[in-house]
This record gives structure tokens, C-alpha cells and sequence, in this order.
DNA sequence: GATGAATGAGACTTCATTCAT
DNA sequence: CATGAATGAAGTCTCATTCAT
């Protein structure tokens, strides 16, 4: 029945969608599946009927939502010049998709990070995932001549951290009396920085150039 | 009545400790303030009477131990010569004792995030803290003309963000089937990493003379 | 879902009788939610899905019989014929329902004082209630020249007070080593001070009648 | 050691005064030992080294004001003229002088009967004692012709309900947002009910000359 | 006598999960 | 498929009472 296979998906993104608002707005911990059942327009037995519990609600979304992000960070690798560009460009990307869905930028930085076990561990072998995409490219680089030999591994990681704290800063800046940061002017430091630690050349690529050709990209 | 003071932050101290270790073994969320009774050797109402509530457990534990982090770096700091080196000196001494007190880096990286978003809040500030102090070396350094200028806040925030990478990985590296990483390996990278993210020379300050220097620091 | 509607109101009614057993029976302070559940035959869980709280239930206790006692009182006072009689006939039924739930007797009573502030003018709402209806009466009656002018709002209150003195002799009656009144022969005396307290004759209807009447009309 | 006798008894005076404020504010149930000991300016230890436990506080605080009262009673039964008058003077200064002590009158109207068991009994025998003594006048009335033959038992204890109603409406009149009534007013209805209620001649004792002659007599 | 830290039983309440309808 | 009543384990917190100092 395929019919009934599309409803089932629609309801089943219905409530994820529902599930990342209600996350976000008032912490993993904090809702109750009463809450998403109520947000998702269904009842707790629907929630129940397509997730098997509370934490494969949130486990389908970060698998939902990492999905497409590596898609687009992909994407942004293939689309950029040289090794170290692509490395930086899957980053950028990251954070641009990020700060236009707070609620997801939320859940991958905190709920999900806080929410013990299971949950914790997907999010950070996500991270794994994303730090190699970053890796590889810097692997190439390394190849290619454009940087010095380097751990690669650890200095992807590293990059994945600064990405972090970035992300970090932004979703808690209101909460900790700050004006919230601009991400793009943040981010022209940040570039710099990322080039300089694996010991790229930061002016090769332009800031402003590279930003906007990002920016209509998408 | 000192007697009677005396016994009271005793008891304190053994509870915060106690709590210390049952959240890091098994998470804030699932240990309840049986459990930290038990583990302080008190009963349930022996916590309550000197803390207002579990929140306020984690909250004190995060108070002292920053504060005692925060002598360690300034410590750390004093004791370098040129200001990138204490900027870089904060970092590896704070990664040095958090590597000595796994129980307390999982507490400040993972837990906290669990705590609701008092506690969250809390462990951003001190964050903050950590970052001003790094902030405050890199401004020096600039004056000093030993680096190009720079957003130092962001830079210093970036720093953080790179020390936290390291932690994470290392906090839940078992949990992930990786092999636990040698941190002090780890460090080589990223010491090389921070120096030249911000535009200084990592040349100038061999590792294992560096490491040297701390570790009498201590 | 008529169905599981009916299944909830009848749940709430098995609820609602067993915690009018047990708050009768051992206090509404002394007993626990897992009493009102056991007695209910439910779990825990069950009764708050019911009531949001301890103090809900003896609310919605309170506003059941409430309810229920103001209608026996209301067809007693369209059966009775003079202004007078309908006003005696109000604390009548009062008393011969109430006589016939001691438990109900005693959570108004009692145990709702002891139940905090917001049960606390609940009772005495449901009191004043009742002493308006008498109220109403009592000023009938003297327009109608049946008895002399009077505050009645006092004369009204003052009778309920009157009836609440009977209830609580009766029911604390074992309690304090008395035997417990015969509440019909008490009634005897209680009648014929009601009415002479408002200055009307209380020769003009004698008790036995009286009684048999209000029998029927119940 | 009389001096010490002197400052237990001084200590345990100052216990009962700030219980008896307290337990009128906030309520019986909801005061707990440290309130008691914190307003007593003792400490926990202290309380108990002079009562037993909570209950016994509240009990003592009923007896004491109870022979206080019951004193007070006697004197104006003494002082009345006719057994009528005496009985009703009984009352009427048990008005005035809690009219007087709101929080005594609260904690015997509301707090004690709330509490429970043992001091629910308690305050039922003390209005029995009180019941007593008015019922001793009613006899004699009847003895010397004044008023006719009644169930004295029965009719002293609806004189006592009579006044717990006018207690209560007046110790609940703003929080049921009914602007506090004037006792001295309502007492006129109530005093006229009294007399009539036993058959005895209102008009012989004119309200007004009563009245004054009780005030000065206080 | 007094203090206040400590106890521990028990209170109320929440909530992920189950299941009859 | 969906509903929502029901469960029950577990959690946080209170407080009368005890007792070492």
C-alpha cells in the first residue's frame, strides 16, 4: 500500500518537524511526549505507533538532519577550487545551513549533546563523520603541497571544535546577556584562522569573493 | 560555633565529591540524590540541608572547580614568557589537570548540557572566564607586535573551541570504539595549530621544553 | 469516543468514593495518594491522570456533594409550606442526609480545614451558599409577617452555625467518650430554638409531622 | 533553682506567643519547627527542650488560653444579674476578647479543628467546658421560672455553634471578599437570637445598656 | 540548656511506556 | 491506525525528630 506508506511518511515528518520545535524551544529533557504528540496534531500512541520511544524521536531527526547536511556540505566540497578551500567550504556551509535553523543548530549543539548516552554518542560519531569529509580534503591538501604535513585527524577535529564554539556562542548569546553575534563577520575571522592553523596561505581566497559566490549558491 | 562550621564544609566537601563521581559515571540525569547521599555516606535530607536541590549540587561543583582551574591557569599564565606563550600556556594546563580529573571534564563538557539551562548557562560564563583570560594574553601580544592584528575575542573563543574538540573526543572516545587518544600527542598538533591560527610562529617554542616549563609551573 | 469518556467519569466517581472513605477514616493530612489509589483500585498515576493533585480531589469532592446536598435542599424547601417551615425544613434534610454519609459529614466538617487555605473558603463558600438560600426564606417569612423583622444574613448564619455545632457533637461524639446523640431527639430541641430564635411559633407545626412530610419528600 | 524555672518558664511564654503568631499567619500545617524556633529567637533544640514536639506547642498554646478565657468567662458570669444574662455574657465576652486576639481566635476556630486527632479532641472538650458553664445558667433559668424547660445540653452547645459561625464569618471575611463585618453590630442580632432561642424575653435586658456596662466592666 | 547538623520516612508529582477500545 | 486512559517506577523535596557537640 503505498498510499498508506505516504501518509505514514508524512505523519512521521510531521511529528519530527513538530519534535525539532518543541526541542528546541524548551529542551529535550524537558518534553514530554505529551508535548510532541500535542505539537505533532497527533496523540501519544501516534508518536508511539511510528517511533519506537522518546529518544528514537530525537535520533530520527539527527539522522534526518545530518543527512542532508552532509548532502550540502558534499556539494559545497565538490563546488570549491582547491583542497584546502573544499575543506573550509564544508564548514561554511555547515554554519550558514545551521544559522538558518536554529532549532536544529540547537538540538545537534545542546539537547542532543546533553541528553546522555545513546543520543550523545550519535552526535558525536556524526561529528566523526562530518571531521572525515574534513579530513580527506586536508589529506589532499597535505598531497598537493598546499600545506605542511600535519596530523590530519586531530587538526579536523580541531576545526570541527572551532565550528562549535562558534555555533555555541550564537545559540547562547541572548541567554548570557550578549548581543547575538554576527555570524558572517565572525566568521571572516574565523576563515583566517582556520587557513592559518593548517598552515594555508589565508589570502589565496579572497573572504569577501568566496562569500558571496557561497552565498548565492544557495 | 567553628566546630560545628568546620564539620558542615566537610560534609559539603564529601558530598560534592561523592556527586562528582556518580555524575561522571552515570550521568546527571540518572543519578538521583539517593545516589549521592549514598555515595557521600549521608542521607538523602543530610544533602538537601546543605544544598538547596541536585542543580545546586552540580552548580557548586562547577563553582569550586573553576575557580580552582582558574588559579591553575593564571598560575600557568604568569609563569610564560611572551604573551602567545601564555595564551597557549592557559590552554595546556587546563587540558593537563582537566586530563588528570576525567570525572570533572565530563562533568563541565557533558553533563552540564543535560542540566537544564541554569547550568548550561554557568558553564558558557566560565567558559567565558577562560576566554577573556586567553583573550587578555592575545590583545598583549598584538601590542607586542608578535602577531598581526586579529578579533581577539572571536580568536580566543576559537581557542576554546579547538581545547574542547580535544576533550570531547578524548571524554567519549571508549564510547565511540576508538582507542583512547594520548593527549599529550594530541597536543603536539594542536599547539602547532593554535600558534599558527593566529598568525604566530611555533617554531619558537619546541614542545618538549614547553612541557617541561608547565609541568615545574605546577 | 463516548466510550472511553464513560469509562474516565466512572473512574473519577470510583476516585471520588474511595478518597471520601479514606479522608473519613484517617484524615485528609494523613493519607497519602497511594491510599486514595489503592482504595480506588487504580495506580497512582491513575488518579493524578484524574486530578491534578491531592487537594483537587477533595475539591471536586466537596463540590460533588456540595452540588447534590444543595438539591436535596432545594426540592425540602419547595415541599415545605410557610416561609418558616421552608427555612427549617433547608437544615432538616441537611441534617438527615448528612447523618446518613458520616464520612461526607466529616470532610466537610473537618477535614477540609485542615486542607489549607483554598479548601478552607471553599467550605465556607458551600456555607454560605446554603445560609442564602435560608436567608431567602427567613426574609419571605417576614415580609409575610410570619416573624418580626431581623437581620437575616446574621439569623441565617447564625443558624447554619446552629446545625454545624449538632454535626460536629455527633461526629466527635466517641472521640471525646460521649455516646453518640441520638440525632432525632437532638433535632427535637435544635427545631424548636431555630424558630423561636427568629420569633416565630414553634408550636404551629409539631415534630412528628414535620418529620413525616420530609420523608416523603425525599 | 527558681531563677532558672523563672527564664525556662519566660522562654517557654516567648515560644507560645510566636507560635501562636505564626500558626495564625501561615497556618498550622504549613509551619514548620524552624519557623516556630526562628520566631521564638531559640533554635530547633530549643523548642523541643520545652515541648515534646509540634503538636504539643499548639496544645499548650489551647490550654493556656483556654483557662485564660474560661477566667475571663467566670468573672462575667459572676458579674451578670439574672442566669440569663449570665449565660448570654458568657459568650459575649468569649466575643469580645478573641474579637480582640485574632490569632488566638483563628487557631481555635480553624488550625486546631484542621490538625487532627489529638488536637481536634482538645478543642472539642474546650468548648465543651465552655458548654458547660452555659448550660449551669440555663438550668438555674429554668429553676427560677425565666426562661422554659429545654434540653439545656443541646441548647448551650447551639448557643456555642451559634458563636463559632459568627467567629468564623468574621475571621474568613476577606479572603470569601466580603468586607469584614462589624462584630459589635452583628452581636445585636445574635444576642436577641440567643434569648430567643430559649424562650427567654429579649426586651428585658436592653442591648444597648448591656453593652456598655460589659465594655467598662473590661 | 542550647545549637544546628543530620536523619529517614514519606509526601507529592512526573512521565515514558503500554494497551484496551 | 489512532486514541487517551492507565500504569508504576522513580524522582525531587519536606520536615518532625534526634543527638553529638
Amino acid at each position: 500500500m503505498p498510499v498508506q506508506q505516504a501518509r505514514a511518511r508524512s505523519r512521521q515528518q510531521k511529528i519530527l518537524k513538530a519534535a525539532a520545535s518543541v526541542f528546541a524551544k524548551r529542551g529535550y529533557q524537558d518534553v514530554g511526549m505529551d508535548e510532541i504528540a500535542r505539537a505533532s496534531g497527533t496523540s501519544k500512541g501516534g508518536v508511539y505507533f511510528h517511533f519506537p520511544g522518546k529518544d528514537a524521536v530525537l535520533l530520527a531527526l539527527l539522522d534526518q538532519t545530518s543527512t542532508l547536511l552532509r548532502r550540502k556540505v558534499e556539494k559545497a566540497i565538490a563546488a570549491a577550487d582547491d583542497p584546502v578551500a573544499r575543506a573550509e567550504a564544508a564548514l561554511h556551509v555547515l554554519l550558514q545551513t545551521l544559522s538558518k535553523h536554529r532549532s536544529l543548530a540547537r538540538i545537534f549543539a545542546i539537547e542532543a549533546l546533553g541528553a546522555g548516552g545513546r543520543l550523545n554518542q550519535r552526535v558525536m560519531q556524526i561529528q566523526d563523520e562530518f571531521a572525515v569529509l574534513i579530513q580527506a580534503q586536508l589529506d589532499e591538501a597535505i598531497v598537493a603541497g598546499a600545506i605542511p604535513p600535519i596530523d590530519t585527524r586531530v587538526a579536523a577535529q580541531a576545526w570541527i571544535g572551532i565550528f562549535h564554539s562558534v555555533i555555541m556562542r550564537w545559540l547562547t548569546a541572548k541567554e548570557r546577556g550578549e548581543s547575538s553575534p554576527d555570524l558572517d563577520e565572525t566568521y571572516e575571522t574565523i576563515r583566517i584562522m582556520l587557513f592559518r592553523s593548517v598552515g594555508a596561505d589565508p589570502g589565496h581566497l579572497p573572504g569577501a569573493v568566496q562569500d558571496d559566490r557561497d552565498g548565492q549558491a544557495r
